[in-house]
RNA sequence: GGCCCCUUCGUCUAGCGGUUAGGACGCGGCCCUUUCACGGCUGAAACACGGGUUCGAUUCCCGUAGGGGUCACCA
């Protein structure tokens, strides 16, 4: 799989996402899959996508289906097909083998048993939990004929191993640190240190960028590449980049009690659009100046490893919901139009929506809102008035109504411009500032003290119904009195 | 507990030996204004602490404190 090509020119970027499918795309598995995205682009390399579904019981379709869609959903299109590591078991044992052959790995018949009571001393001794290497020089013959057994690697013993990770820094740790762990279950089968390393080479993968609760693997997993490289060469190393994690607004591990992690949860409860996601995970952990409103092909363009900062970042919704409204101020009125009549239902026309669309979307910070602010279009003859609104149409208020439903009436140039000219004339005789006309307009046709500009709601209204919701309020017998 | 990593306004960050420590979100004020937003202006708000190195440390080094990660025949 991993074909150099002629050339001494360096090999191609290949970067890779490997989630396990544990249910949905989170917070944190989605900028790591950005970032992954976003170096290989911007390197004109490969961005893969590999499926850690080795742990069968926790796998599902759904799960992956569920990863596939939000990556999908961000505008994440990896390159070539998905690769599911349970379909290389065979290839991950042979390698485990392979190593068996050449001595950097051996068998260990330990019971499971014998090792948590070898755990239990090193607990009450306060010694490090670790694999004491019982069975590393024990020759295979002394154990019982028949016995189960694991394969664990023969990592060095002396020195230490250094990494120039790419966001960390030089990490360093000494080899006596790092136990002989299993490569392969005693039932065959790989664990996951073996078969990450194994399917990182078979991919080519150059840069491994992935979240910083890895790190300590890194030191591990090294150890089967050099051996491999010392066997069968082709085995670089690659670079290592350690993001640190994401956390939640109080500073605590993001989890489930945060309310919404999936980033489906993000468009379907909160109502945010993907580029709004993606600007705000890409600058969660990664700056670039002073630039704040990034687009994708920007953030193409601009995306370094060196621009990620080194210490764990708190989710704040605030800056998203900030940055979704300007997003959506950006964004195409009938896309929106179509998202809000999904959340609106089928009183929605989506014509209307879209007409509307211009003067409704400056005053929203998410979909949701959008379909809040377009409710009133839809709303039926009884207008359901918010408390709000029904203080405010007290008896002048009513009265006011009432003359401004004749004087509307009278006018048969339904625009915005004729409609304000007329009211605000109407202001004028009154002696009364616009706004003591505007609000009981406002609750009348809306149901809500807050709408877009006055005006703009009559002509989305037309004609017909404004007039139809303003008599419903309005009060001519208090009209007469007044005057 | 062992090991590893991290530490600039409340939050996300810029800074890569000499800056009035900058921007963004949020918060306060003002302006715009028919409401709410948008927009504009403006204010408060940070280098965790202690030692070094240096003419000079937010920046480099070492501690301390705090936070995080990781220690399985899970991934």
């Amino acid at each position: 799989m991993a074909s150099e090509s002629e050339s001494a020119s360096k090999p191609q970027v290949v970067t890779r996402f490997a989630p396990s499918p544990t249910g949905y795309l989170h917070i944190g598995g989605a900028r790591t899959a950005l970032f992954n995205w976003l170096f290989a682009r911007h390197n004109g390399g490969k961005a893969l996508l590999r499926i850690e579904d080795t742990d069968r019981k926790r796998s599902t379709q759904d799960a992956i289906d569920k990863i596939i869609e939000g990556l999908d959903w961000l505008g994440l299109d990896f390159d070539d097909a998905p690769v599911f590591q349970s379909d290389r078991a065979e290839r991950h044992a042979e390698v485990a083998r392979t190593l068996l052959e050449h001595g950097h790995a051996y068998k260990c018949f330990a019971t499971s048993e014998e090792l948590e009571a070898m755990r239990a001393e090193q607990r009450a001794n306060k010694q490090p939990l670790r694999y004491d290497r019982r069975w590393r020089d024990r020759d295979p013959s002394e154990a019982p004929e028949g016995a189960p057994y694991v394969v664990r690697l023969k990592v060095p013993t002396g020195g230490e191993t250094v990494i120039e990770d790419a966001v960390q820094g030089k990490v360093t740790v000494r080899n006596e640190e790092i136990d002989d762990y299993v490569l392969l279950r005693a039932d065959g089968t790989p664990t996951y240190m073996l078969a990450v390393v194994v399917d990182d080479h078979d991919m080519s993968v150059t840069h491994v960028i992935r979240g910083d609760d890895h790190l300590n693997n890194a030191f591990r997993q090294l150890p089967i590449i050099r051996a491999m490289n010392a066997i069968e060469g082709g085995w670089p190393d690659p670079v290592y980049a350690h993001v640190p994690l994401i956390h939640g607004a109080d500073g605590a591990k993001l989890s489930k009690r945060h309310g919404a992690v999936g980033v489906e949860a993000y468009r379907d409860e909160e109502g945010v659009l993907p580029e709004a996601l993606f600007n705000y995970l890409l600058r969660l952990g990664w700056g670039h100046g002073d630039r704040e409103e990034i687009s994708r092909e920007e953030a193409i363009a601009l995306f370094d490893l060196g621009g990620v900062g080194k210490s764990p970042s708190r989710f704040d919704i605030k800056k998203l919901q900030n940055l979704n409204g300007h997003y959506i101020r950006e964004a195409d009125d009938a896309r929106l139009a179509e998202l809000v009549a999904e959340r609106i239902g089928d009183k929605a026309d989506p014509v209307l929506l879209e007409k509307a669309m211009p003067v409704l979307k400056p005053r929203a910070k998410s979909i949701n809102e959008l379909a809040d602010g377009a409710n009133f279009l839809f709303a039926g003859t009884p207008l359901n008035l918010t408390d709000k609104a029904q203080a405010l149409l007290d008896e002048s208020a009513r009265a006011i109504l009432a003359q401004i439903s004749s004087v509307l009436r009278a006018e048969n140039n339904w625009t915005t411009e004729a409609l304000e000219a007329t009211t605000k004339s109407l202001a004028e005789r009154l002696e009364l500032g616009l706004g003591k006309l505007a609000q009981p307009m406002r609750a009348a046709l809306t149901g809500t003290t807050t709408s877009p500009g006055i005006f703009d709601v009559l002509v989305l209204l037309g004609r017909d119904e404004s007039l139809a919701r303003i008599d419903a309020q309005a009060d001519p017998a208090a009209s007469q009195r007044n005057n």
